[in-house]
DNA sequence: TGCTAAGATGTTGGATACAAAATAAAAGCT
DNA sequence: AGCTTTTATTTTGTATCCAACATCTTAGCA
């Protein structure tokens, strides 16, 4: 068993997935862009069969839209989606929130902390892509002693959508210390059993982050619509 | 133009999912059983091609579990899971309900009572499939009205979870005339506008059906265990 | 007899080749 | 010229074939 590695091995498409998902929210392939199969094949060199099954993956989980015989395109969602989006995020995680922090022990309050500090870590070091990364496990480990794992698996497909939006403006976000602070408040209403006053802050952070976001995106869109 | 249908023409992977999705909804592909792509492609006589897609997208939805080279079988849900799939039903249709009734207009209405009736037939003739059909619907035509595209196609993942253990149980289920009358109550309530009334009545619904379910569901599987 | 290792079998994953559909372009008609 | 119809091109969808992987069986050995 030495050296035998225990990870389950990845299939063609696995691995065109993942990375095709990472360029959609990197922002590499653009909202909107028409994707032709045969192309991509081309790049990834290998045939158009497991960029097909990559492809419809991404649709299933809704970051490509496809249409028989007619192919696709990167998903590009209006305004409203978007809020909806963040206000679906608010509803799930509040929720789990709630469900967990009862259940919370140190142990989870260690990870929350020991996350927390990687974050002000590569927030001082203007890393974005790792604090998106961060920031994303910081949630899920606030969450994990709910013991919900389909609710999980939910909610991060709504965060992989909201992620998209996250990351196009993170580096342009500008007050973040304010997060910095609610992030950390929150541990510390979890650790008090306010669970509450917990929710709340929760709630408003969400919403502030959702707010933030489309208007920056709406003025974003405004412009490219100028040109 | 004449004749001309506006259906969008449906590939065979389309046409085979939904079949295969119907199978495994209404029982005919039992929990846990395992699928050989073959075995479907011969019986729906053609390559294992499109078999294989559909699979792949059961697989997103959730219905099929899927392991690299080594096949899939019938996803099988825990109790744990099931009541997890109602309390996020539960949190995604209140929420729904609650942001439709403002909004909720004649039409709306007279569409939600036409469901009703039929529903209402449909339970007479003890026709199961076409009831939980509608109940469906009914459930959906309750929330059009808060024009939530995103969130409205993620419950309907959710339910086609849950639909699977309703159906199941659907024909033993006794005692229905209090789902009847909620059913009417829910509508009433939001023809008054008493906003907090209603989702608090749709929640302790729901409450109710997975109660009953999971009691159901356990007894089952206690005596298949022993067998 | 019990264990390990090599082979056989079956099943899935991926590549190539062909068919069908959609779009774009060109020709014909009024 | 403007419109319709036909043809050509491009792109996706499906079938068939071969390769890789997993499991089961059997042979070899202590």
């Amino acid at each position: 068993m030495a050296g035998k590695r225990a990870i389950t091995r990845q299939s063609l498409p696995d691995v065109i997935a993942n990375d095709l998902r990472e360029r959609i929210l990197s922002g590499e392939l653009a909202e909107g862009e028409t994707i032709r199969q045969e192309a991509l094949a081309e790049e990834y060199d290998v045939s158009r069969m497991p960029i097909r099954e990559a492809l419809k993956r991404l649709n299933a989980e809704g970051l490509v839209q496809w249409t028989n015989n007619r192919g696709g395109s990167v998903t590009k969602h209006s305004l409203s989606e978007i809020g909806e989006i963040f206000d679906l995020r608010s509803l799930i995680e509040v929720d789990l929130f709630r469900r967990s922090i009862p259940k919370m022990d140190a142990g989870d309050f260690a990870r929350c902390e020991e996350i927390l500090k990687q974050m002000e870590t590569s927030y001082d070091d203007n890393d974005v892509s790792k604090w998106g990364i961060l920031n994303h496990e910081y949630h899920s480990a606030l969450y994990t002693a709910s013991d919900r794992k389909l609710t999980q698996e939910l909610l991060d497909r709504i965060n992989m959508q909201s992620d998209r939006y996250v990351r196009m403006h993170l580096s342009v976000m500008k007050q973040r210390e304010p997060a910095k602070m609610e992030h950390r408040d929150l541990l510390q209403l979890a650790r008090d059993g306010k669970v509450e006053d917990a929710c709340e802050l929760l709630t408003s952070h969400i919403r502030r982050t959702k707010e933030q976001l489309l208007e920056m995106i709406a003025s974003k869109r405004a412009d490219e619509a100028q040109r």
